[in-house]
DNA sequence: GGTGGCAAAATTGTCCGACAGTCCGATTAT
DNA sequence: ATAATCGGACTGTCGGACAATTTTGCCACC
């Protein structure tokens, strides 16, 4: 039934060194900050070749666990931003060819608590954020560019104010998925920038006077607006436009 | 007030290529499976050293945009796979000191959404796989380790069952971080084990049976255990064992 | 025609050595 | 003390090399 054994698989060597580091990263041996011995140490310790450090950091770079602040030279240890691992989950589900009604069950499940969660616990500046985005949403409705980048940033700027990175961070990649298809919505329904704006401002104030519930219902409603406006906009004939 | 230029960045080549051979990718220029050149053609066609191919082919792979089946040499293109990813937000979260709550809330607005959609949509080896984690679980109460592991087991299998991706993804992180909760909770209190069986049994039978608001409140409660245990384990004397 | 086996060619993982450009620290000049 | 200068250290990239292993082309055989 179950095989007895399982194959061995002895890693090449930039592979164990790169898990090596980043074990010491994740068991806080080594900090946010720290800065890393050169690659010619680092081959000296580990006893290899400058070729196979290098092939190991840029695993641990791309993880998000090792960068260089700008124009410095030295590598520094870090922690992974919510922004790069986000972009790779994104991406995953893009590849995955995942339709919108899946992004939409998803956002309904997440959005809504955040924004109660955010009435709760915004603090003064995040209000201030959330206000000055819609605004921007309200500028740029000729641009749809700047329009659909406005709505993402609503959206992060109520999950940042929840004050739950976990939420934070299962939500931003939605965002990245829900631009395209914003995109196209949003010049076909007419409808569609009076409602997001409208809708906007009730989570805003919502969020201002500190209720919950009615934070959640807003953005309960302005979600559903979504599908609504995917239905009108995938049945639209093509040539409406 | 905002600056007049911003500091360019030429990025090193490895970047670029890797960038070029992402979008490629991304745009479905290339299909998962199809076999990449050799390292040496890559360079060849690029115009640089076979050196900088290998680092540009490390943060693809890395990505999940490029693998070897097992035991062959040629690089393939592949879609990055869930459990790759998801590791890589909970490693993200772990390292960004997540709290009980956040991740509890989290849960909260996934898990009884997921298991909602999988008694409307579940097939029958959907269920099939529920039933025997759950089985799972009940013979291995006395296996602390392996009790933690079905629980998690439990959750994948009902997020799979969902039938939404986007849920799932978001899901999957989420798991790996509360088996750490949870192995130091399911030891500290006595009761835990019957509760997260009798729930694993309610929500599995809701599901069964297609009762799709069953299977939400049934979970509800399942979550809502887990806050309920991580109180009692953390207020909980540490001497008691 | 298909199949198995085998040797040659190709490919990967790793190493060595090298060099230009750039950053950092110390030293020197103001 | 501050500013200019210099040398060393380090990264990004290159070229070449070699063992181990996989892939391929070929040939005999069923």
């Amino acid at each position: 039934m179950t095989d007895l054994f399982v194959p061995l698989d002895d890693q090449p060597a930039y592979r164990q060194i790169a898990n090596v580091i980043e074990q010491r990263i994740v068991a806080r041996a080594l900090h946010p900050g720290d800065p890393l011995p050169s690659e010619t140490d680092l081959a000296r310790q580990f006893g290899v070749n400058r070729s196979t450090i290098r092939e190991a950091i840029r695993e641990l770079e791309t993880h998000g666990l090792l960068g260089r602040v700008r124009g410095e030279k030295r590598l520094r240890v870090t922690h992974p931003e919510p922004r790069r691992v986000s972009s790779g989950v994104s991406r995953a589900l893009a590849l995955n060819d995942v339709t919108f009604l899946e992004l939409w069950e998803a956002m309904m499940a997440i959005e809504p608590v955040a924004a109660q969660y955010a009435a709760a616990r915004r603090t003064a500046a995040q209000l201030q954020t959330l206000v000055r985005v819609g605004a921007r949403f309200q500028r740029e409705v000729a641009d749809t560019t700047a329009a659909v980048t406005a709505v993402v940033d609503f959206f992060t700027a109520v999950a940042a104010a929840s004050g739950n990175q976990v939420l934070a961070l299962s939500q931003a990649p939605l965002n990245l998925l829900l631009a395209p298809a914003l995109t196209r919505m949003i010049d076909r329904v007419p409808q569609a920038r009076a409602r997001i704006h409208d809708a906007q401002v009730n989570i805003t104030d919502a969020i201002r006077q500190r209720r919950s519930e009615q934070a959640r219902t807003w953005m309960e409603k302005h979600i559903r607006d979504f599908k609504r406006g995917h239905e009108l906009e995938s049945t639209m004939p093509e040539g409406i436009l």
